[in-house]
RNA sequence: UGGGCUGUAGCCAAGCGGUAAGGCACCAGACUUUGACUCUGGCAUGCGCUAGUUCGAAUCUAGCCAGCCCAG
């Protein structure tokens, strides 16, 4: 029997996994990781909540069931991360580096511990083995609502063989809670987790200050360079952010750039957010890069060729996605292959601008199947 | 001091005798694995003040107050 490791938060998505697991003949283990104490009393009871959540649909599954402490981990990488993209004035998403070191990483060697062949969790993608690129692949959930294979982007191509996303065939999440509901779980019925599971209350203000030195005060101006307010701190603004900027001019005002040089929140009208064009670097491919180009990309490079000289370049066309609600738009890549070993930067084109791309948040590439290539971080 | 103009919500602003448009900001809710975006809803019994004309005044009249501009 295959013996699979499977990530429980206590919530519905990932407890019905472990019903579809067993009932296809799977040997569940549950676990559920300790990532988080909680800021406060009514946190840390929250957190311990959702342990005992977890264990007692194993109990009534009859699967075993481990806590992981992670908390070391993830402080180290994720929140000290977080910390540190916003003290550089960019917009992070710890969900990818969780995914990353965490689920991903951390989690993973657990499994192997434990002598686990497979890791399975809660995740809305899709993991199959694709004939086109002689390889497993991860793909955008039937649940397009829901999919997550935004943030799944940074998994190793390597381990993805070895991943199972139990949910990957359903199309919504009710069919999901109905199951939890037939199976008479007492969870069925539990919200949706939303925010940032280290910031519950959704204040980043309060967490941020008290890992950041005090935010200073700046000005906001317009791109022209008219000083139109005061604002309290970088950390408080994202590209593309309206709200909260408490200046009323004739038209909505946006953030369109943070300039921590100066300590300046450029806003502007709309329009002045969309781009054509941007950097990535810490690139993790899903795919193998030769297979792409030459799947897609290559008829491109040979028409370009003869213009400019780009002969040591990588260059193909794909779909990218810039945050996790952006739809995915036609792009090509290119990347120097001299790059290619280390540090690898890559510069993607859209055919259409792009409405706040956002220096943190992650570029992710899927090809016209939904397949994803591979992402980066946006410089 | 004389002449002119202006005074409508936190900001901008329509209205020009018939019972307060709109935008921005703000607030609440929905959506959300981004404090984003988006969506929905809320936001002046009152139009500088006082008195008058009128069935009816932000709109007309008079006085006062405040600000701006021009002239000395």
């Amino acid at each position: 029997m295959k013996r699979v490791l499977l990530g429980m938060s206590g919530g519905v998505d990932s407890s019905v996994s472990a019903i579809l697991l067993k009932n296809q003949g799977y040997e569940v283990i549950g676990a559920t990781m300790k990532l988080w104490c909680g800021a406060n009393k009514e946190e840390k009871e929250k957190n311990e909540k959702s342990i005992q959540d977890a264990k007692n649909v194993c109990e009534k599954l009859g699967i075993e069931h481990y806590v992981f402490d992670a908390q070391n981990e993830f402080e180290k990488y994720v929140i000290n991360d977080f910390v540190k993209q916003y003290k550089n004035a960019k917009t992070p998403n710890p969900c990818i580096e969780c995914n990353k070191k965490i689920k991903f990483g951390y989690f993973f060697d657990k499994a192997q511990e434990l002598n686990c062949e497979y890791v399975a969790t809660g995740h809305y993608a899709r993991i199959e083995y694709s004939e086109k690129y002689d390889q497993y692949v991860l793909k955008k959930s039937s649940e397009e609502k829901k999919d997550q294979s935004y943030f799944l982007y940074t998994i190793p191509k390597e381990k993805l063989s070895k991943i199972i996303f139990p949910l990957q065939d359903f199309t919504s999440k009710e069919e999901i809670r109905k199951i939890a509901q037939e199976n008479d779980l007492e969870i069925a019925d539990k919200k949706d987790s939303q925010e940032i599971c280290f910031i519950p209350d959704n204040c980043y203000q309060n967490f941020l200050e008290n890992r950041i030195s005090k935010p200073k005060e700046g000005n906001i101006i317009l791109s022209n360079g008219e000083i139109l307010g005061k604002h309290n701190g970088l950390v408080n603004y994202t590209i593309g952010q309206r709200k909260g900027i408490g200046i009323s001019y004739k038209e909505p005002l946006y953030v369109i750039e943070l300039r921590p040089d100066t300590n300046d929140v450029v806003v502007g009208p709309e329009s002045e957010l969309y781009s054509k064009k941007l950097f990535a670097n810490n690139i993790n491919w899903q795919v193998d890069i030769d297979k792409i180009e030459k799947l897609n990309g290559k008829e491109e490079k040979e028409e370009k060729e003869e213009k400019e000289e780009i002969d040591n370049k990588y260059y193909f066309k794909c779909f990218a996605k810039i945050r996790y609600r952006a739809k995915e738009a036609e792009s090509a890549v290119k990347i120097k292959r001299s790059e290619l070993q280390e540090k690898e930067t890559l510069e993607v084109e859209f055919k259409e601008p792009q409405r706040a791309i956002t220096k943190g948040q992650s570029v992710v590439f899927y090809d016209e199947d939904g397949i994803v290539l591979g992402g980066g971080k946006i410089l």
